[in-house]
RNA sequence: GGGGUAGUAGGGUAGCCUGGUCCAUCCUAGAGCGUUUGGGACGCUUUGACGGCGGUUCGAAUCCGCCCUACCCCA
């Protein structure tokens, strides 16, 4: 009967399970009177900040950050004949200043080529200049018209990481868009989220590019998310906002440019991914709170409980840990709920028995117990919280392997679609085909090239026109 | 893009057709006090709403218009 009180939907029940969750756990709050724009909780927020102080990390190695405007005058931003016809359904236009129409409309940055590259032509000057590489974290507007979600499909993208590189040669580019790539499997590594990285086919590349490698990852529904793009984007940008360099004979050389862009949906991965019927469940790497304490105190002892748990907290923080004290009056089993929902990976209860002890009881949120020395508090927490991330990683990898299957006829595609599968299946690249493959199925193409350890690379028949065709990756999609 | 349904306190509902005791109701919500505390404690007290703007009217949650937002179905 208790059971019940205060319980989340299943996670089955995905949908509801995540509005609520990001509700509850205080992450989003989604009554905000604008269509398709949501507010960040403190809570959320703090996720937040640690998923993306990762991400800077490791672009930082490399790249430098840089804000650009958010406002792109239409000139520049019709510049690009294939990147307008891609955007220009969803883009919102500042036409006023005050009560004055404006000569120029401006937009707002749906993304950022159009506000960067101009500026990329002034700095650009000599070969010594390249490669450039910079990003942002800015909010970006797109008007879309299907149904919004919180943190999948926004309006306003509040958290969109991009990053644009500048560089002599194609050939060079090329390995831009490669360690791009790689720089993703390591953020997503460090977040314990499986992704499949496929290219996508060339009606669903980036406007403007030569050609786009898409990093997805698969919701427990079965749908897939795209949670990272790198794109190769030639020399289309660079000869249209003039970027070009003088070679080391003296040669203005037109230059090769890359961009890589990173949103939110990172977190909406993050929260999905791993979360459980009671909660969220957040990786040690990112957990806003790593450990929580929650001392039993009782009668009497309640004074060296709270001295012991007291000294814990220090010990733990003063070893780099992120951790809280509950001293809240509140029952010890309301707290543990209290802190399940909210994803820290370990809590740690101290009571009068473990203080006789000189242990605490560490409850993973993973699910094991097992218990920390008080004297080694920061060597066995690093030791557990490990463990913590690599039960996560283990059963995020399980459940893509789940997800992932082969078929070799439209049938058999069909079935696994409804099964909540994402499929591979063989296709010639030509777009009828493909078109027959996205009308028949209800499905989206997500690309072929694909790398994950669960898909071979293989050749065989068109699943629609038999003739030769290439390992492709087949999903319903967010 | 086309169609439909709906917005009442932190959340969930009734009331609307037929305008007036409507100070409505339930809870896993909030605030306060007390007793509690090894897996969601209990008692008492209490707060709080009719999505927004405009119209009709002596009087609007209720009728009319526009807007916003949400959900569902179809393309």
């Amino acid at each position: 009967m208790e059971e019940d009180a205060g319980a989340l939907p299943k996670k089955q029940d995905f949908s509801e399970w995540y509005n609520e969750l990001l509700w509850r756990a205080e992450i989003m709050d989604v009554r905000y009177p604008v269509k398709g724009l949501y507010v960040w909780y403190p809570y959320g927020f703090a996720i937040r900040r640690f998923v993306y102080d990762r991400l800077r990390q490791l672009l930082d190695r490399d790249h430098k950050e840089a804000l650009f405007p958010l406002l792109i005058p239409e000139q520049e931003f019709m510049k690009e004949a294939e990147h307008i016809k891609g955007f220009e359904d969803e883009v919102y236009w500042v036409t006023h200043g005050g009560t004055t129409p404006l000569d120029v409309k401006l937009a707002l940055r749906p993304t950022s080529e159009t506000a960067i590259y101009p500026m990329f032509a002034l700095w650009v000057r000599s070969h010594a200049d390249l490669p450039l590489k910079i990003y942002q974290v800015v909010n970006t507007f797109r008007y879309e018209t299907k149904q919004t979600r919180p943190l999948i499909r926004l309006r306003e993208i509040t958290s969109f990481m991009e990053s644009h590189t500048v560089h002599a040669t194609w050939d060079e580019a090329e390995a831009q868009v490669e360690s791009e790539i790689a720089l993703s499997q390591e953020f997503y590594k460090s977040l314990c989220i499986p992704i499949v990285i496929s290219k996508r086919p060339d009606w669903d590349k980036f406007p403007g590019a030569d050609y786009t490698i898409a990093i997805d990852t698969i919701m427990p529904n079965g749908r897939t998310l795209q949670i990272g793009t790198v794109h190769h984007l030639g020399d289309h940008f660079s000869r249209t906002f003039s970027i070009q360099y003088e070679d080391k004979n003296g040669e203005q050389q037109i230059a090769y440019q890359t961009c890589y862009g990173i949103s939110e949906r990172c977190i909406a991965a993050l929260i999905s991914v791993h979360g459980d019927d009671k909660g969220l469940v957040l990786p040690p790497a990112v957990a806003t709170l790593q450990a929580v304490i929650v001392p039993i105190t009782i009668g009497k002892r309640r004074d060296d409980v709270l001295a012991a748990a007291d000294k814990l907290k220090s010990d733990l923080e003063s070893s780099g840990f992120r951790v809280k004290l509950d001293t809240r009056d509140m029952r010890p089993g309301a707290k543990y709920y209290w802190w399940e929902l909210r994803g820290v990976p370990l809590r740690l209860e101290l009571g009068p028995r473990d203080l006789d002890a000189g242990k605490a009881m560490a409850v993973k949120r993973t699910g094991e117990k097992t218990s920390i020395r008080l004297a080694n508090a920061a060597e066995d927490t690093t030791r557990v919280l490990a463990e913590v991330a690599d039960a996560l990683r283990a059963k995020a990898e399980d459940g893509m392997k789940e997800h992932l299957c082969s078929v070799a006829s439209m049938e058999q595609l069909n079935g696994a679609l409804n099964d909540g599968k994402v499929a591979v299946v063989h296709w010639c690249q030509d777009r009828a085909c493909g078109d027959k493959i996205e009308e028949q199925a209800n499905s989206s193409i997500l690309g072929t090239n694909v790398r994950s350890p669960y898909v071979q690379e293989s050749d065989g028949p068109c699943v629609i026109c038999g003739k030769p065709g290439k390992a492709t990756l087949v999903g319903r999609t967010y």
